[in-house]
DNA sequence: ATGATTATTTGATAAATGTCAAACATATTC
DNA sequence: GAATATGTTTGACATTTATCAAATAATCAT
């Protein structure tokens, strides 16, 4: 059940049993439906999400605007950062875009955990970290590379969102209007 | 000497003798004059620095101009994640713009020493944490506000910035040319 | 299947920002 | 302090992207 989610743990640092047993008492495992809501608007993001089945975006409003923030495939991670941290509500709310299985894991494995077991430790550092270095190449794509560029860019990495997902979200996703994404699409 | 480090170290979680002692293997102290380089371009950032005393800049090169991406002032805190992170050659340069006292934490401090004591691993994980929520918070800056709105948004939370360095420096850092950025202020 | 809803494209126009060139201002050096 | 280099502003124009409106196209529910 959980295989595939330790797996995918043990990409960011090694588990043994130990760390494991620890880790399983923070996992939730929650079924949703298309449409549903992983994470609601307001409430505080105490998880970080794995999509074991399933896909899910990320938005938040924006002059009344849905505004798409990130896609979740399977086997991906996703969660309100800035909820998680500050424990304060999230301006995010997290959707399902199918049936999906989701498994969170509580911020106190990472946090409390953390203090006593080092893998653990090492585990959400190299969680953290690579979600750092992430955040700072997004940054920095955006800052410096055309719509059209982006959109190839996305082309390339996530082809599977571009099919599965109405243009806006993915438009709003690379900061532009629907309206310019459907001509760069045109040119293309 | 170290008084000032620490106290900002500990912004992020307390740290006993213990700790500080361990840590204090990893720290390096350099002081460096204006314009003098913190971290070259294709050296590998091994160090989180900490302006004790000073101003710098990190840039890197776009089409043979110069980007800036971050500043860091005094008792502030720069390094090139990417860099970092990853061992590679980093495609920052950090220059003093001031002379400047600069105090360095090695990454095995916070990688390895992590492992050993528990308030360590607190203190990575709460430093990366923060650097988080600031780089997703900055990407929807960019994302979703003018040029003109960053521009008054830096003016509140960073003036010493615009009194010190120069235009190009600035407008770079939010995304825009020079000549945009002057023609932003003579309109403020 | 049919109508209703939702998603996408297209067109006309406006706004924001970039590019290139030159003028002007300020700081630095000899 | 004159000459030089560096930094800033201004103008004309081009490009990118947004906005608003409408036309199509695709999907969904009954």
């Amino acid at each position: 059940m959980l295989d595939a989610y330790f797996r995918a743990l043990e990409e960011f640092s090694p588990l043994d049993a130990t760390a494991k047993k620890l880790l399983e008492e923070f996992i939730v495992v929650t079924k949703v439906v298309k449409s549903d809501y992983i994470l609601e608007q307001g409430a505080v993001c105490n998880y970080i999400y794995f999509l074991d089945q399933g896909f899910a975006r990320q938005f938040y409003y924006k002059n009344g605007k849905e505004i798409t923030e990130w896609f979740a495939a399977e086997k991906e991670f996703c969660f309100s950062i800035e909820s998680y941290f500050h424990h304060t509500p999230s301006k995010l709310t997290i959707q399902a875009l199918e049936d999906s299985v989701v498994i969170g894991l509580h911020r106190d494995a990472l946090m409390e955990l953390s203090k006593k077991h080092s893998q653990i430790s090492q585990l959400a550092l190299n969680m953290l970290s690579t979600s750092l270095v992430y955040s700072q190449q997004r940054m920095e794509t955006i800052l410096f590379e055309s719509a059209k560029d982006r959109y190839k860019h996305l082309l390339e990495t996530k082809p599977k969102i571009i099919q599965k997902v109405p243009l806006a979200y993915i438009a709003s996703f690379l900061g532009i209007t629907q309206e310019t994404l459907s001509r760069i699409r045109a040119k293309l």
